[in-house]
DNA sequence: CTAAATAGTTCAGTGTTCTAAACTATAAGC
DNA sequence: GCTTATAGTTTAGAACACTGAACTATTTAG
């Protein structure tokens, strides 16, 4: 994803970019799931505990697939199955936090040296990063977005 | 990714890094790339043409497989096989640009939004997220270097 | 109460990509 | 010039996750 882009602010976005998507692929690596398996777990923390049937139409997989899915996540430990209580034909799943202490610490340490890198700013050069952040998260979703139509 | 970190500043993070994924992987999906290979592809981009054998130390993959990688993103047009001229048994491989015009046009999208999102900052403060997204960048390169080596 | 619909699971078959090993072509050492 | 090493390709087989369809359990409608 480098050098599509002339100019250095850009150029700058795509190495940020790489790093962010080399640290997800080691955690990744790290909790022994595929890119897909990893991205349906973050759907669930994101968006909280789902049924079986809401996971499949987020991640596009049909109902047999999500089964094995769960499967996965469950045997790593990553996520639940419950049944629910008001409709027990459903199913739901919830991410559970990663008990691996690998995994732990690597947040950790991934806080502590994010934390290291925010006291080097005052709190209004703080500010500006964070509505940076915000306003480009806006543009790559809508981006995203505006791709997964065209295709 | 999400709700690991508890403060906000990480939660901003891990949203831009969602959202940084998602494009990721819209990308791919426009250009028919499974994540490895469009992993591999950017590899290339970012590290310039490279003989099969370091792509496969890069990518770890084994030689076989190389050839079987190379195939594909040759048939998308997106890379290109050459002979090395000193050392006839070596390969060059080396990334095209993307000849589709849908992907041009979803970088020019970016560049143009991410532009105006740009204009929005004073030079000054340009800079300051500039020097940010270098630390930050650096942080998450270190870590995600820590992670494969624990694992 | 029975019939139809719904939620998930299981299973058989398919496609994809990997590894390992045999193979081809080229280079380097002696 | 042989011999050995190296670069990449080919091939056979294994692993894996997916789809679609049959199946089980539960709920809803008539």
């Amino acid at each position: 994803m480098a050098d599509h882009f002339p100019d250095r602010g850009t150029a700058l976005g795509s190495e940020l970019s790489d790093a962010v998507v080399a640290f997800h692929e080691a955690i990744g690596g790290l909790l022994g799931l595929s890119a897909a398996d990893h991205k349906a777990l973050g759907i669930l923390q994101r968006e909280g505990a789902m049924s079986a049937g809401e996971l499949a139409a987020r991640t596009s997989l049909t109902a047999g697939a999500v089964t094995g899915l769960v499967d996965r996540l469950e045997a790593a430990g990553l996520a639940r199955r419950d049944r629910d209580h008001d409709d027990r034909r459903r199913l739901v799943v919830t991410a559970s936090r990663p008990t691996d202490p690998r995994v732990a610490a690597a947040f950790a340490a991934l806080g502590s040296a994010m934390a290291e890198v925010t006291a080097g700013f005052t709190l209004e050069q703080q500010q500006v990063i964070a509505r940076w952040a915000e306003m480009t998260t806006a543009v790559l979703r809508e981006q995203a977005a505006a791709l997964r139509r065209s295709a």
